[in-house]
DNA sequence: CGTCAAGTTGAGTGGAATCAAAAGTAGTGG
DNA sequence: CCACTACTTTTGATTCCACTCAACTTGACG
């Protein structure tokens, strides 16, 4: 179901990017073919996880985008992380475990259930990896709003969107589909839409960019992440 | 070794907080024990892990303080999490870990390695919440870059750093030990020294806090919290 | 064509940065 | 005991990046 169209003809975005972090086995591709017969839909701006709530057990993302977000007393709005198909969510292992963070569904978002840990050495490895992938994404957020101007955070930010898309085989050479308003941009680089707004202008004006009815073109991704002093994520020594 | 001297007789800070998050049997107790005999020191700053570089082993932190850190090209520096008496460090289950970021010392600081996952039940569930703690905490850090100002910052990472402590019985009616510099402070909360001085110099006029000669004492943590919307970090239902 | 969300633009402000220097503190060794 | 050094904290003057408030434009959609 929801067989997602690629750019080219070529495997299922979540297989793709699991394949990617560990290539694997029949039984591995047998348990995920199962869990992905599951799959369910959620309607864009709806809560898939309330912050504080039981968790009920690991998710998939199928496809569409989600997002980790912290909602302050007073309207404040900090997005935590972006969700992205083939990301899990949910994987922990401590008992009665309580969700830290709200997710928000921030385009029609499809789940499923994720193959329990312990049933493939494949997939746990998979689980053990994506979730250090997540760590080190979170750390270079906390640089990110910490110690760089609005200019590099958004660049930094475009930069990751695409090397985990390119993970999944989305995106091609001429960008990529984001779906992310400029508020919502800015909510997760603890900036001002107007700012934000004002920030990608000169951002197009200096050739950097391209940014046009939710397509991303970053043009020279080598050179911006060289300017930023940023690098591939890896979290293993192997692939 | 390094017997840690708290304010009233009881427990070893680590045996404290680890006992805090699951009631330890005599198994778990045995390898605690085996590992500290194994304790080592590390001088203040020092590189206790190097980003990029493989990760041999769990650790576990005996007594002193370490923090995450990332460094950019142009000398900008993000702490990206303080390591206290009681937190592991290294704790990943991907084949051929890389640390994804680089480890410092504050202080003079003693580790030893932590048993290894799976050789006791309650470790195991030990290390899933102090798992689960861990990210929690890099999340409430990304909502204060993102969206508190300097004030709220500042109280919010004391509010952190007393709760956390308090699990391991370190501190106590009259605040705590805080061998962090000024510059340290703003390293981490994405200011520079000089704000964070004068923001200081603003709570204590506020009556809010208390700090001199490293120690720091939080007038009304629970108004504190408040006012600021934070509440203590639950990862699991149970306890 | 009206409505609503998203994006854009302008004017003015403010919180935090920058630059520079002084004053306090602690450790070292003569 | 004091001079010497290095680090940390404090203060002052000034600047600037990003915020605020407000209005206008654009585009999608029924």
């Amino acid at each position: 179901m929801m067989a997602h169209v690629a750019t080219r003809e070529q495997a299922h975005p979540v297989l793709q990017r699991l394949g990617a972090l560990v290539p694997l086995d029949a039984e591995a591709h047998d348990a995920l073919y199962g869990a992905l017969s599951h799959s369910y839909r959620q309607r864009a701006r709806s809560e898939l996880v309330a912050e504080g709530a039981p968790i009920t057990g690991p998710r998939l993302i199928v496809s569409g985008w989600a997002a980790r977000v912290r909602l302050l007393a007073d309207g404040r709005r900090q997005f935590l992380s972006f969700l992205l198909p083939g990301d899990l969510i949910g994987l922990c292992r401590q008992p009665e475990p309580l969700a830290v963070s709200t997710v928000l569904a921030l385009t029609e978002v499809t789940l499923c259930p994720a193959p329990p840990p312990g049933a493939s050495r494949q997939l746990d490895q998979v689980y053990a990896l994506s979730q250090a992938l997540d760590e080190g994404y979170l750390l270079e957020h906390i640089a990110r709003l910490g110690r760089l101007n609005a200019y590099e955070r958004i660049v930094s930010l475009l930069l990751e969107l695409q090397e985990r898309l390119s993970l999944s085989g989305i995106g091609s050479e001429d960008g990529f589909e984001m779906p992310l308003t400029q508020e919502i941009l800015a909510d997760a680089l603890g900036l001002t839409p107007v700012h934000v707004n004002r920030t990608l202008q000169q951002a197009r004006r200096a050739g950097d960019l391209d940014w046009r009815r939710g397509r991303v073109l970053l043009r020279d991704p080598a050179v911006l992440a060289d300017a930023i002093g940023r690098s591939p994520m890896r979290v293993s020594a192997i692939g």
